[in-house]
DNA sequence: ACCTGAACACCGTTCAAGT
DNA sequence: ACCTGAACACCGTTCAAGT
């Protein structure tokens, strides 16, 4: 497990291969089939591991909305220091998600959320972190891996720019504001945009 | 293209190989390098397709709310037809995603939204939207592709409940919601959890 | 300009046989 | 109980050669 992190870390989702590892390990491709199902279970262990010590760090005393902010952005972190776990996230079955949605959800609990809305605000908070730990994950592949974060955003808007002026304004007219902006920051701005609307909706419609 | 499409609809991502396009398409595999560079290429293709198709009918006259409820739910609608398109969303460097983000874009700046913080609101309806997309293909694997809504959603439950109710509390409380909801309004709740907090954040720091 | 199809360099996975 | 390693059934991709 620990090695099989270590060489997604070092070259990420396609390097991992059962005769690689076997290799690197000594042994036989055939010897891993003790101790794992598939390359799928692999994969969603070196996930949820991962996951795990994201969520650990998370404690019931503090601040919920401030709790919120602080897993989310380790998550982000996370899937910034492991591209692979951003790609498995979006892909794997209730292992490492189910972790972070429990996670999420006892700290929308505590902020006092009712009951009828703790799922929608909880899932809501879960798929937006979900889906930028994805594309995090599709821009790393982008760069070469030591490529700094501002090489990294100008791959990224060179990208948005490539395409035509005049189908595509509003990309264009925000190009700059990715080269320069700190995307930490605006990751956290998306959670504060849904932990505001979470005080704001509450009843909508009775269907 | 068209035939590729069928393939991946008819037997998900994995089935779509070049061999059995080249087979059904009465051509050897490398016939198809004339066409296309390579099998990411071939699979983004496809994605751009579908996801022309969503936000071609995307008006600029509608309510800029409601026309944002619209793409986000046709999006929704369009991955569950078609589950591959999910999976690759969250992959795939910026050419289905930036027609999406190009759409939700021009309606957020219709809504009023300030410059400044257009960035923030279109990225996070986009990163949303891409997390439910992708978490709604990874459930769609989970189940025999002829299952119902109910059945569906009571697998997913069962994934749920399976894990340890004192470590999973939250987790547990929810499932009987999630075996009874409606994934479609779900998913417009959180599209209206986030476009109300774009009508309430605004200011939050100057730094 | 476009297609053919054999060949290359891989995969994940299985399984008899070993220790 | 756990490992070995050859073998099976595939892949994507390339490329000389054809039309």
């Amino acid at each position: 497990m620990a090695t099989a992190t270590e060489m997604l870390d070092e070259a990420g989702d396609g390097a991992l291969t059962f005769r690689a590892l076997a290799a690197r390990l000594q042994t036989g491709p055939g010897a891993l089939y003790w101790h794992v199902a598939n390359r799928d279970e692999l994969l969603a262990a070196a996930t949820e591991n991962v996951i795990a010590g994201v969520v650990a760090t998370s404690r019931p005393d503090e601040d919920p909305r401030e709790a919120i902010r602080a897993v989310a952005l380790r998550t982000f972190d996370a899937v910034d220091a492991h591209p692979w776990v951003g790609t498995h996230l979006g892909r794997e079955p209730w292992s490492a998600t189910l972790r972070l949605l429990e996670c999420i959800g006892g700290h929308v609990d505590r902020m006092g959320v009712p009951p009828a809305a703790q799922f929608d605000s909880a899932t809501a908070l879960l798929n937006f972190i979900l889906g930028a730990a994805g594309q995090n994950a599709a821009n790393a592949r982008l760069v070469p891996p030591d490529a700094d974060r501002s090489a990294f955003l100008h791959v990224v808007a060179a990208h948005w720019t490539s395409r035509d002026p005049a189908e595509y304004p509003f990309v264009h007219r925000i190009a700059d504001q990715l080269r320069e902006h700190d995307d930490r920051e605006q990751f956290l701005a998306g959670v504060d945009l849904i932990l505001a609307g979470m005080a704001n909706v509450r009843s909508r419609d009775g269907s």
